[in-house]
DNA sequence: CTGAAAGCGCTTACAG
DNA sequence: CTGAAAGCGCTTACAG
């Protein structure tokens, strides 16, 4: 039983659009060609066994009244789809502007490319990550962004198709891939306590639309953490006076806003460190318009390596991520979970901190 | 009959993996339940219609098979999918390589959000657009990126859902979404005429798989269109001594390499127009790395408008493209097509000439 | 309030 | 070489 009683499903399939009908099906093409049903079929899946001209005149029937083999009659019959899913934690909209998952994607993509199939976006329904599970038509989900589990794992269990989780805590018996983002948050952090800093200010990203948050979880968590155990050795901590935690929206205008009223308190910052580059992006544009210099008065430091963390001016320190091998090992685990290779994967991966121009020694004031 | 003679389709779906099976059925849950499968399926799509006591009862068994109802079951029966497809003109790998194709999922994802659709991505099948049209489970296409049609419209007729064009010259029955690249191309090369220019190589993108160069078609041809147009009031052409056109893969690397060569070759431009900004991006950098002053020596300009297009340094003279819009736009008239409404809208958007700090007076030499 | 039956559109043993 | 029949798993009038 859920744990919430089971919640009614929707009486029709979610989307608002109505159907269109009146196409032509296999059996009008085998009444005007004058055969069974089944020679039709075979003239589509397996030619050898009518002869040519029998072939030819259903072709030819086929044409006349625009048939196509219903694609999802057939997915009904072979009991798969030719698709991987992906369910993401966020609308499309917010999906594509991050660049984090257009290398996802690339790797995911290899994949699709290798297996011949399609890959199909499955954001939140109705605000829900959980509701759109029973109505994907997928021989299998990619799980990205899944910070704490709140029942989806259950529901993709009972869902009867495999899944791989990627970065999320995966229980034992389910293939992941993972990403030891506690090392980053840590490496970044003693790099700037190394460089002197102790007043460092943290962006955080926010996560999911039905995720508020209850401590932090997931690769932000594990960032934390790491990053907790470098403030340690200096005798610091999260909550110590002059490190402050502050959130934004995973986008340029994010950061760029929280920079700007960042700034503009009492005690700032030396170091502000955006655990998304994209992020530090905004953080970057926020601290030139208000004539900053970086890294002289303030330093700031990404996570990812994105793209554009070499094309700003300083260059962006950050760790960078193997995003597109991430995807590209989900990708991998799925089709060999499809495939029915019943073991259950992990793979574990590394960040490395990259030390560009963004960040230098701290201000002696 | 398709023009090479029917091809025969593959025996089995598209994709390598196998189906896996052992699901419990709508009937197995009734017969735990001690109840009809009519009365499963009222459990979930219309509770009102049983007791709450036989609900219960229902729900119970469904808990206890691990019991969901099969989507593509009930995709069959509903007679539509839920999932918008989006007709790629390459590989996911590549598509997600190329910003352009971020901002314009980013406009489709909205009408995505709005219906509470899934999104399909539908690469070539084996390097063809063709052969993946038959077998997408969605309720209508987007097709992007289709330069000179070879039969897709044809199939995608054939295929008997809605489809919208975008940015290819698209018969007058069929929805479409178009930009007005030949004033675009006019105005940037008009724009460097203006400044002096009369060495310039024009860098242009390679377009699908099987779509080899006959003439130039689609946005391309049309932005050369305007090219050749502005060219021809200065008494140039595009084969003109002084002009030259390469060709390049639409990514920064391509840019990359092909200035590289194209540089040191006897008769150097003093402009490169890249008709992509991704593109643009790596000629900067090449141009870069050999030492040469942009716009002071060349100048370069791109096309689309890409974010990238404002990180550069110097800053990327380039035309800017309404390309969320154009994703917008197109996922409304499928929404409104699928909804049934049967005419065929078209839209022309416009582009703006956006002049940064990349381009410049032609050296005097 | 509940169930037997038909049907969505296809494919595939099986029998001829 | 070809066809009648069963079945993929669901939903929905229709009848009780």
């Amino acid at each position: 039983m859920s744990p919430s009683g089971p919640e009614p499903f929707p009486a029709t399939m979610p989307g608002s659009l109505p159907n269109h009908t009146g196409r032509a099906t296999s059996a009008d093409v085998a009444r005007l060609a004058g055969v069974s049903r089944t020679a039709v079929s075979f003239a589509y899946n397996d030619p050898a066994r009518i002869s040519a001209a029998t072939r030819g005149r259903i072709l030819a029937a086929a044409d006349e009244l625009g048939y196509t083999p219903n694609p999802v009659a057939r997915m009904l019959k072979a009991g798969r789809t030719g698709t991987l899913g992906v369910l993401l934690p966020q609308d499309i909209t917010q999906v594509m502007q991050n660049p984090y998952y257009a290398q996802f994607f690339t790797g995911l993509g290899q994949v699709c490319e290798r297996e011949g199939m399609t890959l199909l976006l499955c954001p939140p329904l109705r605000n829900s990550m959980l509701k759109v599970i029973p109505y994907a038509a997928v021989d299998g989900f990619v799980v990205a962004g899944l910070e704490a589990d709140r029942g989806e794992v259950a529901e993709l269990r009972r869902r009867g198709v495999p899944f791989v989780l990627v970065d999320s805590e995966p229980p034992d018996d389910v293939p992941s891939v993972e990403t030891d983002d506690e090392t980053g948050g840590y490496e970044l952090v003693k790099h700037l306590l190394d460089l002197g800093h102790r007043r460092i200010t943290f962006l955080l990203f926010e996560s999911g639309p039905d995720q508020p948050r209850i401590g932090y979880r997931g690769p932000l968590g594990r960032r934390l953490v790491g990053a907790a155990r470098a403030l340690k050795e200096c005798d610091l901590a999260l909550d110590a006076a002059g490190i402050s935690l502050v959130e934004a929206t995973c986008t340029r205008a994010g950061g760029y806003t929280a920079t700007l009223s960042l700034m503009t308190e009492a005690d700032r910052p030396t170091a502000i460190l955006a655990f998304s580059d994209i992020m530090a992006v905004g953080v970057l544009d926020a601290l030139q318009s208000m004539g900053i210099q970086v890294p002289a008065q303030v330093s700031v430091a990404g996570y990812d390596d994105q793209p554009e963390a070499e094309w700003t001016r300083p260059k962006l320190t950050t760790v960078r991520q193997p995003t597109e091998a991430k995807g590209r090992l989900a990708g991998d685990f799925l089709a060999a979970a499809i495939r029915g290779e019943d073991q259950h994967p992990r793979q574990r991966l590394q960040g490395t901190l990259v030390v560009r121009d963004s960040t230098g020694p701290a201000p002696t004031s």
